[in-house]
DNA sequence: CGCGATTAGGTCGTGCGCAACTAAAGTCCG
DNA sequence: CGGACTTTAGTTGCGCACGACCTAATCGCG
């Protein structure tokens, strides 16, 4: 027989009882799976991301970006010259006020995203989860990130 | 009423509907969680995993632990040595097969697990799931992992 | 108006995480 | 036996991530 199931108010150190590794390492994984698709574009993961945002919505702060991303602008702003200086996009203090960035797409940064679109695809279908298990999953993970950023 | 829900195999371009993204901002965020809680051991997160391996197995090579943790050498060699430098485990070549190296916890090392007890404990009550969505969870992330590095 | 508090973005130091490469040790096979 | 191949750790370079700290701009309140 199985051994009794985890009780995660247990608190064992057991570490295929951890959700924590369980999430860390598919976090890993599914980056390491876009590595390939993102290495053609030039890109980094969290560079995507950037871009993700970016092709939502053009002229955008830092501090707007990093709270869509929840990263902190010293994360972002080497990442952010880095795009630059790949001419994806430019970034110019607003004259409104002078504390605030703007960034833009260049139009070479908007044209990735034509490049971009087999990625989500290629992603999806690696990831081998029915509708339902995608669906499920993105809960779960924004009710966990939810509860553990807030209390 | 809402959008059409997004199909995981439509590959959508919008941050939101990224399983992704929300894989990696939870990932980061359980981290952020623990910081506080390791800093009191002295501990980083993944230096923390490492050692919930050697707490279950003591004695066990850099290989091994790679192949636990999924990390490369490269990541672990440094890890390792800075534990070794904070004197909770001691590195030595196998006299039975000179191209490895065994990891051993010191008593410090040991000890610490005892101190360690308490972290799971509030970790599990952070998140705030019910044993149902820890272990569905756990369930669907083992499922993508396994999915997105195999095939 | 003036000045302390707040906000925005940035630099710096540290520690991952990984690809590419290296060196040394072990294995395999003719 | 001996040389090709494989395996194991390790180093290096680069790009995050984040805390601590900095500067400049703006805000708020008397």
């Amino acid at each position: 027989m199985n051994p009794a199931p985890p009780d995660p108010a247990e608190g064992s150190l057991l570490l295929d009882d951890q959700l924590c590794f369980a999430l860390y390492a598919a976090s890993r994984a599914v980056i390491a799976r876009y590595r390939p698709l993102l290495d053609e574009l030039g890109l980094t993961y969290p560079q995507y991301l950037v871009l993700l945002v970016l092709w939502e919505q053009d002229e955008i702060s830092v501090r707007e970006l990093g709270a869509a991303l929840q990263l902190e602008s010293s994360t972002l702003s080497p990442l952010l010259k880095r795009l630059e200086a790949h001419g994806l996009l430019r970034r110019e203090r607003r004259s409104d006020d002078e504390r605030s960035v703007a960034i833009r797409l260049t139009d070479a940064g908007a044209a990735l995203r034509e490049r971009a679109r087999a990625v989500p695809l290629a992603i999806g279908d690696a990831m081998g989860l029915t509708r339902e298990q995608d669906a499920s999953a993105k809960q779960l993970l924004r009710l966990l990130t939810e509860n553990v950023t807030t209390r």
